[in-house]
DNA sequence: ATAGGGTTAG
């Protein structure tokens, strides 16, 4: 690079602007220590005005190098305020540095040669709200009023996101009402643009507040309630139903905003993409791809990785890798994303292959990646398989969670080794919970172990007393080994406890409109027309010798009633009205709430061959892929 | 020089 050549004495102000310039176009530290190096050379590394650009520029800049930046400041005789602020701030944001921050702001105090400013808390808070640190959060508030900051706007959102994060939504209500009348009413007054964007970011930071405890009634009120909002009002409401399982809201809010012609940005999109892949909504997941694309989004790693989740989910596993192999893929998530997808949709070796390139590459796995390769080991039945990547696993120095066991569990159980499965969660050295017995009992229902099912039923009866999930998969299992008196026990039993059984749930697509079907559903408004072709399925399904398989029904009763009661699972609905509401041939796609039954899975071979259609249905854990008569899962899920 | 929203998971 080009150093001015310039002699101490010859040095004036004049000098110092080409000194700034040059720091300023530094592209790296090791340019920026050669201009540091030539600036003590020539003993101009205490120039106030270069100083602190020096400073500023290891601090804050992409090649940021903190450490530096910390001895640069300790060579400072006089630091200024602006060089506190720059060093606060930059702690603050490193990843595990804000107690840091916390740290250097009480040495900035207590040395009190310099006041904080405006600029100061921000930071500071900032890094109260990254630790969570009520108690130093609140001392931080008491400075604030002391020094005279508590009408700043930047300096009270800052304050109401501390409180927010810290969970304390007591008091950052009684902080938003006081600084929400407070603005205001200075809005009303000065009819100030820039007071009311302040406001619609105290908004936000509460609308995120109640999203962040759960309580999406009271982030909804306060978004409905709010005379302007910006986009990012929008993203946080969208991401708190997506994140909180409201998955229609979400999307429906995506809808509305684009009514009220406000444009999605990045974030929105990577916001809304989870609700439509858990929906399986592809022609939605489409139209934002092409969305991003048209309006020169770019899709980086995170939106990269939401879109490739949702192809996956959506059952386009070909388009999700297409979609991979277009991004960067410097982030883990990324990876975990496509080998989900793969995992979930059975390509075990796609999965061994990617997670090969994915180390190749130099991304180091994370916990999360060590589930996806479990879990595709699980599906397609490989045992020493997942054995030796949970080894693999722990030989690397990660130490599996309860996710892991679950895998674990869930790929021993399913291919028989129940006992094995049981003495897993018995000797791990975690607590169990409930998920883990339910992947368990699951894998006793399909080896119809009475035995060890019940163990495990008992066990998740009192882990989750109200959960539907024990007594149905029990009663299942007795079922099968047709031990009614049981059966009867338990729907008793479910009937005293008041437990109903969850209902289940299926969403098809059509044109773009998402149609959701619950069991033995007739509100829909084709209900007549969806019911003479769920008779027609019937007639064909029986004509073709097919029995219907009726021990996966929580009652016992009379042979016919049942038959009715297995029509009406909602993913045959879904899939009659698919058959009546596209044209010959097309594809069909269902996600359901729940695991397939039986049944229904041996039904679905059938319609694919009797009526030619490809049709996938995506249950709680992974895809079917029925044509020809037979499903991708070859009977094994 | 300072504020608010995001992706993967048994």
């Amino acid at each position: 690079m080009n150093i001015p050549l310039l002699h101490p004495k010859t040095s004036t102000p004049h000098h110092s602007q080409l000194f700034l310039t040059q720091i300023r176009t530094c592209q790296s530290m090791q340019e920026l220590k050669q201009v540091h190096a030539f600036l003590i050379k020539t003993a101009q590394n205490h120039e106030p005005v270069v100083a602190t650009e020096l400073l500023r520029h290891s601090a804050t800049s992409d090649f940021r190098d903190i450490d530096y930046a910390l001895s640069l400041f300790d060579e400072m005789p006089e630091p200024d305020c602006f060089a506190w602020n720059t060093l606060i701030r930059a702690l603050a944001e490193t990843h595990d540095r804000p107690l840091h921050a916390l740290l250097f702001f009480c040495n900035m105090v207590s040395d009190g040669m310099v006041e904080p400013n405006r600029f100061t808390f921000p930071s500071v808070l900032k890094a109260c709200s990254v630790l969570t640190r009520l108690e130093e959060g609140k001392q931080v508030h008491g400075l604030v009023v002391k020094f005279g900051f508590s009408g700043d706007e930047f300096v009270v959102s800052n304050l109401l996101r501390m409180y927010v994060m810290c969970g304390n939504m007591e008091d950052s209500h009684v902080l938003f009402r006081r600084s929400f009348d407070g603005v205001d009413y200075m809005n009303k007054v000065m009819r100030d643009k820039r007071r009311e964007e302040g406001i619609v970011v105290l908004c936000n930071v509460m609308v995120d507040g109640y999203v962040r405890v759960g309580n999406l009634t009271a982030a909804r009120e306060l978004f409905d309630r709010m005379h302007k909002r910006s986009v990012v009002s929008w993203n946080a409401m969208i991401s708190g139903y997506a994140q909180n399982g409201y998955f229609l809201e979400a999307i429906e809010l995506f809808h509305r905003m684009q009514m009220e012609d406000l444009l999605p940005n990045r974030v929105t999109l990577v916001s809304v993409l989870p609700a439509i892949s858990r929906l399986g909504a592809i022609e939605m997941g489409k139209w934002v791809h092409l969305y991003a694309e048209r309006n020169k989004i770019k899709i980086d790693d995170a939106l990269g990785s939401a879109l490739v989740d949702m192809y996956a989910k959506c059952g386009s596993i070909g388009k999700a890798v297409q979609v991979f192999e277009s991004l960067p893929k410097s982030n883990v998530i990324t990876w975990n994303a496509i080998l989900g997808g793969l995992a979930m949709h059975g390509k075990a070796k796609d999965v061994f292959d990617f997670f090969a390139r994915m180390e190749r590459s130099g991304i180091s796995p994370s916990d999360v990646t060590y589930i996806a390769i479990l879990s595709a080991c699980s599906h397609a039945g490989l045992v020493d398989k997942g054995r030796s990547y949970f080894n693999h696993m722990v030989n690397v120095g990660f130490v599996p969670r309860i996710e892991h066991y679950g895998c674990m569990v869930d790929l021993l159980g399913r291919a028989g080794y129940l006992e094995e499965a049981k003495e897993l969660i018995l000797n791990m050295p975690i607590k169990s919970d409930d998920v883990i017995w339910k992947a368990l009992l699951g894998a006793c229902k399909v080896h119809k172990n009475v035995e060890i099912g019940r163990r495990a039923a008992e066990v998740l009866m009192q882990l989750a007393p109200h959960d539907s999930g024990a007594y149905v998969a029990i009663s299942n299992i007795y079922a099968s080994s047709g031990d009614w008196d049981a059966v009867a026990e338990v729907r008793l039993m479910m009937k005293d406890l008041d437990i109903r059984k969850d209902p289940g749930c299926s969403w098809i697509e059509i044109d773009g409109v998402i149609h959701e079907f619950l069991v033995e559903d007739d509100s829909h408004p084709s209900a007549k027309e969806i019911h003479s072709m769920l008779e027609e399925i019937s007639n064909k399904l029986n004509f073709e010798g097919y029995r219907p398989n009726t021990t996966q029904v929580l009652l016992k009763m009379d042979e016919t009633h049942k038959e009715s009661v297995l029509h009406y699972h909602s993913e045959k609905i879904a899939v009659a009205f698919g058959l009546i509401s596209t044209t010959p041939k097309t594809p069909l796609q269902i996600v359901k709430n729940l695991r397939i039954c039986e049944d229904c899975h041996s039904s679905m071979k059938l319609i694919s061959k009797i009526y030619n259609r490809k049709i996938t249905i995506r249950d709680r854990k992974r895809f079917h892929h029925f044509e020809h008569g037979s499903c991708s899962c070859m009977d094994y899920w």
